[in-house]
DNA sequence: ACATTTATGTACCGTTCGGTATTTTATTAA
DNA sequence: TTAATAAAATACCGAACGGTACATAAATGT
C-alpha cells in the first residue's frame, strides 16, 4: 500500500513536484537553459517565482533536477541499447533510437544534453561543462561496450573501440541538428541504415 | 589604384566597417545569436552603441551581416571540396577540412551556423530559420554534386544522392558539437577515417 | 484554542536587455 | 567663413532578466 502522501506539516504544496519538474524539463528542451526564462517556467507551471525556488532553488539547481528526469526517463533507450548482445546489434539499437527518440512528437525535437547549452556564456558556462561532462560519459559507455565486445568476439581485435564510439556519438548529435532543422524519421533512418554499412564484424 | 576612401562628407567613421564586421563575427560565433549582447559587441569594437546601430542597423541585421562575411570567408572550402573531380574525394574534402576547420585556434571553434541559435525561441526565430535555410543550402549543393557524380561514372548508378549528402551533414553537424566539448583534430580525423569507408564506388 | 510549520501571493530589488533621442564634434562643399 | 553633412558621445527609454523580502493563508502538533 503507497501511502504517497505522508501528512506533512504547514500549507500543502498546491503543485506536484514530479509533474511540474516534467513541465520544466519540457521548456528547457524547448528553449535551451538560457532560452528557458523564469517567467516562463512560472507560466507554464501556473505558479509564482518564489514557490519555484522554495521548491527547487534556482535556475541551475532546478536544471540539473530535470536533467536528472531525463536521463532516467527518455535517455533510457541508451542503456537498453548497449545491452544489446553484440556490438553491431549495440550501435544499430543506438541509432535507431535515436532516429525515433528525436522526432516522437509526444516532446520536444532534438536532444537537451546536446543543444541546451552550446555556445560560451558566463552564466550558462556550468551547465554546459555539466551537459559536456554527460555526454563524454555516454561515449565513454559506448566505448567500454565495444572494449567488450572485442573479448567477446563479436567485433574485430584490430577495430578501435573508441573511434567507433565517438562515430555513434558524432552521428547521434548531428541527427540531433538535423531534427531542429525539420529532417523526418525515415530521413535519419536513411542515415542510420547507410552510416552501420561501415561498420566491422 | 584603389582608392579606398573616396572622400565622404562629414566627420570620417573611426572604425573598419569590414574589421569590424570580422570582430562581430567572432562574438556571434563565440556566444551565438541571444548570447551576444549589443554591450558586449560594442565593447569589443571600442565603439558606441549609437555608432553601431548606425552603421549596421539592429542585431538581427548585423548578424546577417557577419554572416555573409563568414559564408564568404571562413566557410568557402565547401565550394572547395565541391569542386573535386569524383564523389568520393567531395566526401573526403569536406570532411577532412570540416575536422581542420573546427579546431584552428584561430577562430572559435565549431560552426557557426550550425550552433549560433538552435533552440526556439521568440527573438532568435527569424536567425534560427535562416541558418536552417543555409544548412540545408549546403546540403543540397552537395546532393546535387552527388547526382552529377553518378552521371559521370565515379559514384554507382543505385547509390541515394540525397542520403550521401545528409550524411556528410549529420556528420559535419555532430563533428561541431564535438568539437565544443573538446574532440582533437586528431580525434575528429579518425572519425571521419572510418566514416569514409562505407563511401561507395 | 493556539503555536508552529510551510507554502502562497504581492510587490519589489538591482542589473541587463535591445534600442534611441539629443547634443556635440569633425569633416567637406560652397 | 559659413552651411551642410555625417558620425561621435552622453544619457536615457521601457521591458525583461534572475532573484527575494514580506505579509498572508492553510495545514498539523500540542
Amino acid at each position: 500500500m503507497l501511502e504517497k502522501d505522508n501528512k506533512r506539516r504547514g500549507r500543502p504544496r498546491v503543485f506536484d513536484m514530479d509533474t511540474a519538474l516534467d513541465k520544466v524539463l519540457e521548456v528547457f528542451w524547448k528553449r535551451g537553459y538560457e532560452g528557458a526564462s523564469i517567467a516562463e517556467l512560472t507560466e507554464t507551471l501556473g505558479i509564482n517565482k518564489p514557490s519555484l525556488y522554495a521548491a527547487f532553488g534556482n535556475k541551475e539547481e532546478l536544471f540539473k533536477k530535470a536533467l536528472s528526469r531525463y536521463v532516467a526517463g527518455p535517455v533510457a533507450f541508451i542503456q537498453e541499447a548497449i545491452n544489446q548482445p553484440t556490438a553491431y546489434e549495440v550501435a544499430q539499437s543506438f541509432l535507431i533510437q535515436a532516429a525515433e527518440f528525436f522526432t516522437d512528437i509526444k516532446h520536444p525535437k532534438g536532444c537537451l544534453i546536446v543543444q541546451a547549452a552550446l555556445s560560451e556564456s558566463a552564466d550558462s558556462l556550468m551547465v554546459k561543462d555539466l551537459l559536456t561532462q554527460y555526454r563524454y560519459s555516454y561515449e565513454h559507455q559506448l566505448a567500454k561496450r565495444f572494449e567488450k565486445a572485442k573479448k567477446e568476439g563479436d567485433l574485430p581485435t584490430d577495430a578501435n573501440a573508441e573511434t567507433l564510439a565517438k562515430f555513434l556519438s558524432t552521428l547521434h548529435q548531428g541527427m540531433s541538428v538535423q531534427v531542429t532543422s525539420g529532417a523526418s524519421k525515415r530521413e535519419l533512418m536513411q542515415i542510420v541504415e547507410f552510416a552501420l554499412k561501415s561498420w566491422p564484424r
